[in-house]
DNA sequence: TTGAAAGCGCTACCAG
DNA sequence: CTGGTAGCGCTTTCAA
């Protein structure tokens, strides 16, 4: 370990404080003496890139004496060059500094080379995931990503109408945007690939198969031989909630659990109190299946308050297996999703329609797994 | 919307030519056989937005009747515009669903409307709660955010650069770009916010005080009365890291605890990894104290393998507070950062240098809290 | 091979 | 008030 920087410093007061690092930027003053502004003297070649403003592709057309399309091709070899001239260009693009303005490249090509994609909120891991993956894939594909957020906006569809002007194509997360605002987009010729939401004509879609690991959940669980059970969430407010909530019902068919729906929010507030409430109440259930993670932690915590013993007087599980999950005691049983994989995916059926190597739609289903852990009780 | 009377269907020539600035170019007759591109006979204004493509301003203004730059000003109020002329023009946008083009208003005001954000990873929940903050701040100033993650990047640092010619703003966290390219960028003229990092000439800087909670960390640990502590991390490859090492060894400085330094990775495979050496190792110490959350949680799970109990035979202690934190058993006791907040001043810190309401460099520094739960021990 | 010039869509300045 | 027009920086014909 190195000396550490003798820091330690008086604690600062929170928030701000705006002190100058002292140094101020007139370093700049010393410019060459003999540069100044070079007339342009009929060789005129001053190639003065301007005072603080960047190189453009005129300047390095004139200091290297050729035409700026010539620039341009040397550049990116959209057309033959003489080696020489090449050279010439690329030497004086490396002493300017020069990097070709995005801003006038774009309007030229009539593209933006970025992806937008629009999710409710970045707190749980569940969306980081899936924003994380499609940065990945899309920037390997040579796309920027702009991310934005519902969480608390106003007019949500507006802004995606927005967002929509800036991009090559968009990525929708669930309910964020409504259904007619997506029709426009789509309508208005923009590729679009709609995430863990019911497919739309012309769009893309990418969504997890809730149905299959709801199913076989529900299955796990009915060996158990549980009397009573409850699902937490509410199907009506999410497809994916609803879906989940049907598969756990057809997994439990013909088992003797009778299984009710208690609706609930996805956080671990809304969790933690309607778990408390259907604990309390009467005929309380010897298991929870709850719609997402953070409902069933939620649910955890009550149970402990009531003094039952999650895993043994009650059996509660999760859905999306957060971080949270398996660290909480006991461990919670849940289902894994591809969430990072239903983001780089989204990139890579965006990019096949960008680039128009493909134009009907596809709409791609990915697996979720069953994660058995100990908060659904005995395995024996 | 209203029935717009049919009107006067035959917008009024401008007085000039019928052809504007002249599409002398022959190219536009040639259009699709079929589709007889406006058929320019004299009155010829048929103001078709054209084929697929979005209506222009152009499109707009021929078909109000009016020049582009009164379209404009209409639309931007930039400058008085007659009421019914206004009214004209917004009907016909209106009509013609026209959208201002992002890049042509763009290039003409030379600006992108949006910020950059670049960090390490979105895995945990630290970052992605900064790019949350940082993303509902600057929508709200009327800027988009573009994403990059330096996660498995071949060239963080030409990624930036890249990033840099696409945004007005950067928002760099910890030790993604090199210091080199930082110097560049910020060179450049482009405004900076370096995040958790150390303050360049010239680039505003936010940060937690690591130290004064580090210290205060320290002193509560201290009066536990532990004969021998831990610290898993390693100073010297980050900065913050560093801070929590020093303040920490600085809240235990005169206690009779002896504290020692391991180094370890930032995640959660690591902590167990090295927590399993270190508790299998000569002199168990009493007490880790683990530069994050995720090496704390990997510890938890390395002390239960060895059949000690945190809390009572190992204290364990974390930083972040992360959700897992609190869902550990026993919880973690941990430090709290305003990651969000962090996210949100960087905006409105890097808005005031692009609108130039500010010149000179600001230097925040926000405050975290000490989380005291039960994994670092009873507390009498 | 190369240069001149026409856009790409919009803003803003300059005359009327 | 309003229209014409010169850019903004780059790509891409069209000729030479």
């Amino acid at each position: 370990m190195k000396a550490l920087p003798d820091d330690d410093a008086v604690p600062r007061q929170a928030s701000s404080s705006g002190q100058g690092t002292g140094s101020s930027t007139g370093q700049e003053a010393a410019r060459e003496p003999g540069r100044g502004g070079t007339p342009v003297d009929g060789t005129g070649r001053s190639a003065a890139p301007a005072p603080g403003h960047p190189a453009t592709i005129y300047d390095v057309a004139r200091r290297a004496g050729v035409g700026i399309a010539t620039v341009s091709r040397a550049l990116r070899g959209s057309a033959p060059v003489a080696e020489s001239t090449r050279t010439k260009v690329l030497r004086v693009v490396e002493e300017l500094g020069y990097r070709p303005s995005y801003l006038g490249t774009s309007l030229a090509q009539q593209r933006h080379a970025a992806n937008g994609i629009v999710f409710p909120d970045l707190s749980g891991p569940y969306y980081a995931e899936v924003v994380l993956g499609h940065e990945e894939a899309a920037s390997r594909l040579g796309r920027s990503v702009l991310i934005q957020s519902t969480n608390g906006r106003p007019d949500p569809d507006a802004a995606a109408r927005d967002l929509a002007g800036r991009v090559d194509g968009l990525v929708l997360l669930g309910r964020t945007v409504g259904d007619e605002m997506v029709g426009e987009i789509v309508t208005s010729g923009l590729p679009v690939v709609l995430l863990a939401r019911p497919a739309i004509d012309g769009a893309d879609s990418l969504r997890v198969d809730n149905s299959t690991a709801a199913c076989a959940l529900g299955a796990h669980l009915s060996g158990h031989g549980f009397a009573t059970a409850r699902f937490l969430g509410s199907p009506h407010a999410s497809h994916d909630v609803a879906e989940r909530w049907a598969g756990v019902l057809q997994g439990f068919a013909g088992s003797g659990t009778r299984l009710d729906l208690t609706p609930c929010d996805l956080d671990e507030e809304s969790g933690a109190r309607v778990a408390r409430a259907v604990l309390a109440g009467p005929r309380r259930p010897d298991l929870l299946v709850c719609a997402n993670d953070e409902i069933a932690l939620g649910a955890i915590v009550a149970a402990e308050e009531a003094g039952l013993r999650v895993g043994v007087d009650v059996a509660i599980t999760g859905w999306d297996d957060i971080m949270a999950a398996r660290h909480a005691r006991p461990a919670l049983t849940t289902v894994r999703q591809p969430m990072r994989l239903l983001g780089s995916n989204a990139a890579e059926v965006l990019d096949e329609r960008i680039s128009r190597t493909r134009t009907a739609p596809r709409h791609i289903v990915l697996t979720a797994d069953l994660v058995i852990r100990s908060s659904c009780g005995s395995h024996p």
